[in-house]
DNA sequence: GCAATACTGCACTCGTGGGTGTAGTTATAC
DNA sequence: GTATAACTACACCCACGAGTGCAGTATTGC
């Protein structure tokens, strides 16, 4: 019933817009629902109730409460993959220093503002949570999301020191210093910080600049106290 | 146990060596069992089968499962407040630049093993799991933790700063960046990681000792190129 | 319009787990 | 040694929640 749909169209999601419209419904609620009270506070009656839907067609659809669950996380996870390589977007470009700050602040700005919503704090709460009940799916959530981000920083810094614009060595550790500089403490309040306004944004986003400026004062331009890179 | 401890009758562990036992018992099956199955997935039953107590005894010293719940954090959290004050303790001794860069070295250490150490990030994972249904909980832990080491953390800085061995204007600041070069990415990692094999631990020294010579290029004794402090 | 199929409502099973009551046994205090 | 208080064993209640079965109704595809 999950996996297998025969006639010929890919996805079962498109024979019959009854189906595609239980399911966007069931998963919005069940999101909702595994986010705030986690796997086994989550409950498939109120899922379903939410979801305008009968609990038997939940179980038609998704075939019982951990696939429901795998389910739901299949799409965040692809949702934030998809994020995960958009933003490092333009940071190699850069081909001078000021641009290499510039890029670096904006990168700062775009990593800060999703990583600290709501949803994706909710989301890694959610998976450290059930880290010991789910551990595949923390283990795959973090190598899709965070990781992935890291190896893309990676890259860029990578480039950017072969330009001579910062000096970088371990490109993944520098990234993870940026990373951490950028975002480190803020992400850590609030994954213990619930019932969040979610912590003003102009303020955080003052502290990730300030972290950049930390980073290019260690990593920037090459500087010339003990003499040039090579 | 947590508080007082005297001939008169003030705390119940004391009066009777039978309650002593058996809470001691309980206190620690409890606390493995809910740092692994978070607070819904712990049973009681199973917990007094493995303290050896029947599970009326549970009932009467504690009175249900969220009182012991909350005694096992207590006790958690208290452990964690006292080490907390203790990480930085040498800190700002340091009178001259290469003595502070080997007390932020050994800052550095003090800090990523106990932090890094499974019981801390399992108790991270569980609080952080339970944030939504135990805010106050994670809250309080949040403050008297890692909040309370960063103060600590703080003042030492300050200090240095304020004797030219640091560039420092934001204490606070400066001893997040600290911490989280020192920690940020491994411990990220610990939560998103059960089933573990703690991280080798010299691996993660290293990394925490590469953290510190970033911080001491970034923060490092007074550079000349804006003057110095005062 | 007609057949196929999804959806509903509802009653139901069943395991689990928190919590209680009690009578009898064992440790402790004096 | 005796009174007191913990502890045990065990049976029990009860609520809750996952999952099922089915008969009837609403949609959809053609």
């Amino acid at each position: 019933m999950a996996t297998g749909r025969q006639p010929a169209p890919t996805d079962d999601a498109a024979l019959d817009p009854r189906i595609a419209r239980s399911r966007a419904a069931i998963v919005a609620a069940a999101s909702e629902h595994f986010l705030t009270n986690g796997y086994l506070g989550a409950n498939v009656d109120d899922i379903a109730a939410e979801a305008r839907v009968s609990k038997r067609t939940v179980y038609n659809i998704f075939g019982g409460k951990e696939q429901l669950f795998r389910e739901i996380l299949a799409e965040a996870f692809a949702v934030a993959e998809r994020f995960s390589t958009e933003v490092v977007s333009t940071l190699a470009d850069a081909d001078n220093a000021d641009e290499a700050a510039a890029e670096l602040r904006a990168t700062a700005v775009n990593l800060v503002r999703p990583v600290l919503s709501g949803r994706v704090v909710r989301l890694r709460r959610l998976l450290i949570g059930e880290a010991e009940r789910f551990p595949e799916l923390a283990r795959d959530y973090y190598e899709r999301a965070p990781d992935r981000v890291m190896d893309a920083l990676a890259e860029a810094m990578a480039q950017l020191g072969r330009r001579g614009l910062l000096s970088v060595d371990e490109p993944r550790l520098v990234s993870e210093h940026f990373a951490f500089l950028v975002l480190g403490a803020p992400l850590d309040r609030a994954l213990f910080t619930a019932s969040d306004q979610e912590p003003l944004t102009d303020e955080v986003e003052r502290r990730a600049l300030q972290g950049v400026d930390v980073f290019l004062r260690a990593y920037g331009p090459v500087r010339n106290s003990t003499g040039p890179a090579s």
